[in-house]
DNA sequence: TTGCCGATTACCT
DNA sequence: GGTAATCGGCAAC
């Protein structure tokens, strides 16, 4: 694993850290980075990521870019690393990625879940009636609970709407889980490479992630 | 606990 | 006109 590239002062990581060549790497070292917005009142709402997906256009069958496709949404991912990248799903959800690579290289990275930090109360106004494990455990949403939405698609992940942190938490290599991406049944092949990753049993972690994976042996 | 299905709309064919 | 990088409710077990 490449050396990652040191936080400027005040802790936001730079822009060495997106633009570098290999998304994957690029995905397990965002595991226990503090994902940071700042809200209308200038406050800050934030989680340690728990759990991303890698996506490698224009070859991955299963990425927005495949094939090369440059749209009007997809013209985010073909940015600089270091942008935000938030697209809408579903006809109600919005996704949060992070661009890497450099300009015209269409990668990013899904961040799929969150452990709540700051701004927990104004996350449990958001998504009334869940339990604070359920507030931003996947990520249609920690979006939600974080109020990301389209007007941050595009914004630079510098700052100052919204922009991440090194954090507190140094995720070694044997604490990361690794498994296919979910909801991507369409791309054939494509859908089985391990290019999920989260943090071993942290709580956090999105319901179909460990569905999949940690199924609990049956008893009798 | 597991699995099915509807919601709801931007985007692409 | 079909589908999607999802979620939550409900039924069956």
């Amino acid at each position: 694993m490449p050396d990652r590239p040191k936080p400027v002062s005040d802790g936001t990581l730079p822009r060495e850290f997106y633009t570098r060549a290999n998304v994957l790497t690029v995905a397990r070292q965002l595991l226990g980075r503090l994902l940071v917005v700042r809200s209308r009142d200038g406050t800050r709402v934030s989680g340690i990521i728990v759990e991303t997906e890698a996506y490698r256009g224009p070859e991955d069958r299963a990425s927005h870019a495949y094939g090369g496709r440059r749209t009007n949404r997809t013209e985010t991912m073909y940015r600089t690393g270091g942008t935000a990248y938030v697209y809408f799903v579903y006809g109600m959800y919005h996704q949060f990625n992070v661009v890497t690579n450099v300009r015209d290289a269409p990668h990013a990275v899904l961040v799929r879940a969150l452990e709540p930090v700051e701004g927990i109360a104004r996350m449990r106004r958001r998504r009334p009636g869940r339990a604070d494990h359920d507030l931003t455990n996947g990520p249609g949403k920690l979006c939600a609970a974080l109020g990301i939405s389209r007007s941050l698609d595009g914004a630079d992940l510098l700052g100052p709407r919204v922009w991440l942190e090194e954090g507190r938490r140094e995720v070694r290599a044997s604490q990361i889980a690794v498994g296919p991406r979910v909801g991507i049944d369409y791309a054939q092949e494509w859908a089985d490479k391990p290019w999920r990753f989260w943090i071993k049993g942290n709580p956090y972690v999105s319901r179909s992630a460990t569905r999949r994976l940690t199924p609990r042996p049956r008893s009798s």
